[in-house]
RNA sequence: CCGGAGGUGGCAGAGUGGUUAAAUGCUCCAGACUGUAAAUCUGGCGGGGUAACCCUACGAAGGUUCGAUCCCUUCCCUCCGGA
């Protein structure tokens, strides 16, 4: 039983409010990625003060790091990390199956170098191979080469320690692009995955107090989404949408075939998905929540976000004398005192407060835009808000 | 004025008779970034051509060499000592 409700429709998008533990959350909503129970450069005064309601954090990130035990003996994530807002934790299959495909890759051995300051990154040289077997996945540390196995049983029991209010089942990844016999190999394990994840979950979760999502796989075959649509619409009482790599035409086909196997009344999770356009399409054909790394990440790298629809990066030389704001049209904090002439400057000066100034405002925009998209779907009009912002 | 050191691409700074259009870093230009091993990574960076290739270049002018950024001479300039 989630506490979901849908306020209003406009087209397939609609505006709701999921309510947990630690509050109401209105959807649409972005989730800004905090991986290791940090938003990289914003502390929970300024996430609040954004207008974030949520952040995620990742399972396979904290338990190696600094373990699930050491938080929960905090009293679980929120307490740990000073944040009393509500909280969503990834199952870690991601980690264990996108890292393990790094390092096989072998493009582990990177030297970072950056003005003086020049460093060999902590990065294992070694190949470290995941096995996948029924159980879940074998893998080794990034950290220290260490081994660990995960399991779902092993994923809930970490999730349920950490005690995030959005837990997600443990998933599989493997045959993610390969050949559609292997992905349906690949999603038959992660249902049996899923099942045992949600048996795991009710073992523990009595209270019902953390919502489980299972996870929508296929790929971009059309059948087998939709059979995994129907099985995670079937078990679990939250959907969430994974694998969607790469090809932004495929997002908008998948998010279709999936929606309309799945019930209405469930929130809706585009898992990894957050870049501008990406919020539109998914909104729009009816995704409730959406996290994604980019509008940190993109911060850090010197690329704001500006209205409408696109980037300023701040690198470029000319803006060493631009008194404007990164973007005029924003409201947020950086916008409101400070020019791209200083922001460039801090970042070239490799200045910490680039950092905090540059995440702020992305995570802003991004948070402001998704707001502005809950009202526009109040007031019946999302399509035109969409094509008006979309088009330059 | 005397003694010493040196003048290399936007800057700093290697280099040495041919494989040097010239290491490396910075700057500069462009690109990437979607369930974060990311304050990161990838390209370009004398001019011209799609290209093979051509032209101009290591303070200036001469010289020695098959060949000089690298050796010699003179000049100009800079820095450090001494009057």
């Amino acid at each position: 039983m989630t506490s979901f409700k849908i306020l209003h429709k406009d087209g397939k998008a609609r505006v709701g409010e999921l309510t947990t533990q630690h509050g109401v959350i209105d959807t649409p909503n972005f989730i800004p990625v905090g991986t290791q129970a940090t938003v990289k450069a914003l502390g929970p005064r300024e996430l609040s003060e954004i207008g974030a309601q949520i952040v995620l954090a990742n399972t396979y990130h904290l338990m190696l790091r600094p373990g699930a035990d050491l938080i929960e003996s905090f009293g679980g994530l929120h307490k740990f990390m000073g944040w009393d807002k509500p909280i969503m934790t990834d199952s870690g299959g991601f980690q264990v199956f996108s890292l393990g495909v790094a390092l096989e890759h072998g493009n582990s051995k990177v030297v970072a170098e950056r003005g003086k300051r020049k460093r060999e990154s902590n990065y294992v040289s070694k190949p470290r191979l995941n096995k996948i077997t029924e159980e879940g996945v074998v893998f080794q540390s990034h950290l220290d080469g260490s081994k660990h196995i995960l399991t779902p049983e092993k994923s809930i029991k970490i999730q349920r320690q950490l005690g995030a209010d959005l837990i997600v089942a443990f998933d599989d990844h493997e045959s993610s692009k390969h050949s559609k016999a292997q992905m349906l190999e690949s999603i038959e394990l992660t249902e049996r995955w899923g099942l045992r994840s949600l048996e795991a979950y009710k073992r523990s979760c009595h209270d019902s107090s953390q919502i489980l999502y299972g996870v929508i796989h296929g790929g971009t075959h059309k059948d087998l989404r939709i059979r995994s649509a129907r099985f995670t619409d079937d078990n679990f009482d939250a959907i969430a949408i994974g694998g969607i790599y790469g090809d932004k035409r495929d997002l908008c086909r998948i998010v279709e075939w999936v929606v309309d196997e799945v019930s209405e009344d469930k929130p809706r999770h585009l898992l990894g998905i957050g870049e501008v356009e990406d919020l539109f399409n998914g909104v729009e054909r009816g995704v409730d929540f959406f996290d994604c790394v980019a509008p940190m990440r993109r911060a850090r790298f010197g690329s704001l976000y500006i209205s409408p629809n696109s980037f300023i990066n701040i690198r470029q030389s000319k803006f060493t004398a631009d008194k404007k704001p990164i973007d005029p049209a924003c409201g947020c904090l950086t916008c409101g005192n400070f020019s791209r002439a200083y922001l460039r400057h801090l970042y070239m000066a490799d200045e910490i407060l680039y950092h905090q100034l540059a995440t702020l405002h992305n995570v802003y925009f991004i948070i402001h835009l998704v707001s502005a998209m809950r009202d526009s779907i109040k007031g019946n009009n999302f399509k035109k808000f969409k094509s008006g912002f979309l088009q330059d």
